[in-house]
DNA sequence: AATTAGCACTCTAAAAAAGGGGTTGACAAA
DNA sequence: TTTGTCAACCCCTTTTTTAGAGTGCTAATT
């Protein structure tokens, strides 16, 4: 009777974890020891193989969907597969240039940077794009300007230091000329200029009620844009989802209900952006990069077979955003987080491109 | 020996026609004489249906889709059915008031009133609601105007005559200060305020080359903004889609394929939107407010099962976007169409309500 | 002429039955 | 500890049955 070191057998029992993984993403059929006898471990019989998977069982990593008709891995194989399995795939530097490439071109084509990146990632991983930024309400102002449109109507303009552009809509019942919308908006941008939306809400608020001479005569358009700028939505996050029609591409019908749910929930937003922004709190705090969220791990319920890959974006030390995909649990979890980490950071630097000093503003020239 | 009037043979036809068509809507199945008989016709009995049915079938607005087993309205019997037979639905009063009341509350909060448009179209129709707005390119401008950045860097900022609002960031080599920037903006908007963006490009053009003392010091950044606006991107058009997952809703297995291709080309874009510019085109042509394109009277074979139901929106004489529906072609047209038509009115009411008299600007107060 | 009743036929959709393939657990042997 | 073997299992697929609904035709009726 041979005695199996701890090590060989460890190995052994990771090397069939690993192979039932990669065979379940790539067939979608529950994998049998047979199976495995004749591709992974051709110098055991299937019958070890079956008391390993036995136990890989009894641990929690596989499971049989039916009573014999070989298993399937559970979140908690995909969790290791991640963790320790998965060797971190490097990209290749021509794919690398490709894509680098192909995201200049479309950035700086278009005003939508987010939508466009969603859309890239879509198309890349052959799953869902998100793209989503965290409320406005805690990003750094860059600017915020006033354009005339007619008399008692303006357009406000604000910009934040990753770049991202809201404009909103003010009226306002004092007819308000061009020259001294200027110089509101100097006096404004003077104050607020790389405040939070938040501080800077407080700031004007207190001249607004100290009376300052800045404010004489435009207190009633200034209020206004207070007003404004504490509408949720207008501080409020952004989602960008595309290609969700890809997740039915590589499916059958069998997974039809669960589409269905996922959509609903894309769709209706409002839980799919809290969850969004919990994942953007936790990764901000543990400070780590990229995050896989799998199946049941996600908090809702309709997400329970899928996978999330999200990598935070930063601008200076604040996360103002997040992007990735969300895709059938049995992805290529190597190649996605390469992609995902990749075109993250990617946007990381076309945002923090933005943040750049500001100069001086003068009246005249 | 009796013989039927025709009118009164017509009128007949004409009733089973209609009964099918709604039958079919509901239930999703083809429909028999014998349920005919028993629902709409009680004084005929389920041969003589029969015999009108072949007729139908003859002409083409019926047909069966195996030998034995009821029949189903063709595209024609549709297009017949919105044409002659249904009866224009009005919208309760009550109900108009409640989209009237929710349409305002999401407009008004927040920027994006197109995302929002089609949102509550998607919402109330129970189908995919879309917007589409047509190229920037063909739109008059309300304003263009620059928000300095840094040196070297600037938001352009441009507002149609819609209260469309395009922006871009343009890079420039020159350093150039903002009291300068405001001469420019004051002197182009001077020019171009109108004015297509086409036009406008001209204008600016000879006026560069031409050397116009106005944009002295500044012509390299003039170019730049002038390279920037003739980007097919930044005056392309706009499409919004939204709830195209509750296309998936009331549907089975069935028409899978069907939606896949679907959702394929919405989000592939290209397609599709030069199908909706096409449309477009084709009702400021004819001057018709409500469109009806049923399953395969769309150009995309793609959409042969689904029919779209649109209006444009005019402002001033030009018509500057379309929004409607994309549904099954078994959809319930009254309804929508009273709802997609209502929704255009909204829209086409906030758009008009943008452009306003611009009035004078001045360097000083 | 127009409608109806009756009938044989067709076809589908759903249910039931049969077959095949692959897997499992158990146990004895190596 | 591993292996070979085997009965039992269960799913998936295909085939067969069955029930039901609809049709077209013809002859009878109004």
């Amino acid at each position: 009777m041979r005695i199996l070191k701890p090590e060989v057998a460890k190995a052994r029992k990771e090397k069939i974890l690993r192979w039932v993984v990669q065979q379940y993403v790539e067939t979608r059929r529950p994998v049998g020891s047979q199976m495995i006898a004749e591709g992974a471990l051709k110098d055991v019989s299937s019958a070890t193989i079956r008391n390993i998977m036995a136990e890989l069982e009894e641990e929690g990593y596989l499971y049989q969907p039916h009573t014999s008709g070989g298993r399937i891995p559970t979140d908690k194989a995909y969790r290791y597969y991640v963790d320790y399995l998965a060797n971190v795939q490097k990209m290749a530097a021509k794919e690398r240039a490709q894509i680098e490439q192909q995201y200049d071109a479309r950035v700086n084509e278009v005003d939508n940077m987010l939508v466009q990146t969603s859309r890239l990632l879509a198309m890349l991983s052959g799953a869902a794009g998100f793209v989503y930024t965290a409320q406005v309400e805690d990003q750094r102002i860059q600017r915020l300007d006033f354009i005339p449109l007619a008399p008692g109507m303006m357009l406000a303009v604000l910009v934040t230091e990753s770049g991202a552009v809201k404009h909103w809509p003010v009226r306002s019942n004092t007819l308000i000329n061009p020259a001294r919308l200027r110089l509101l908006s100097r006096f404004i941008n003077e104050e607020i200029q790389g405040r939070t939306l938040a501080e800077a809400r407080q700031i004007l608020w207190q001249y607004i009620h100290s009376g300052h001479r800045e404010l004489a005569g435009v207190a009633d358009v200034a209020t206004q844009v207070l007003k404004d700028m504490e509408r949720p939505q207008t501080g409020g996050d952004e989602l960008h989802v595309e290609g969700i029609g890809r997740l039915l591409e590589n499916t059958t019908e069998e997974d039809y209900e669960d589409l269905k749910q996922m959509m609903r929930v894309v769709e209706e937003r409002e839980r799919f952006s809290n969850l969004l922004n919990e994942k953007m709190a936790d990764m901000d705090r543990s400070q780590k990069k990229l995050n896989v969220s799998i199946g049941s791990e996600n908090e809702l319920k309709e997400l329970k077979n899928l996978s999330i890959v999200s990598t935070a974006c930063r601008v200076g030390d604040r996360t103002v955003g997040m992007l990735g995909i969300i895709g059938p649990k049995h992805m290529e979890y190597t190649r996605v987080m390469a992609l995902v980490n990749f075109i993250g950071s990617l946007l990381e630097a076309s945002m923090n491109n933005w943040s750049a000093l500001p100069f001086e503003d003068s009246e005249n020239e």
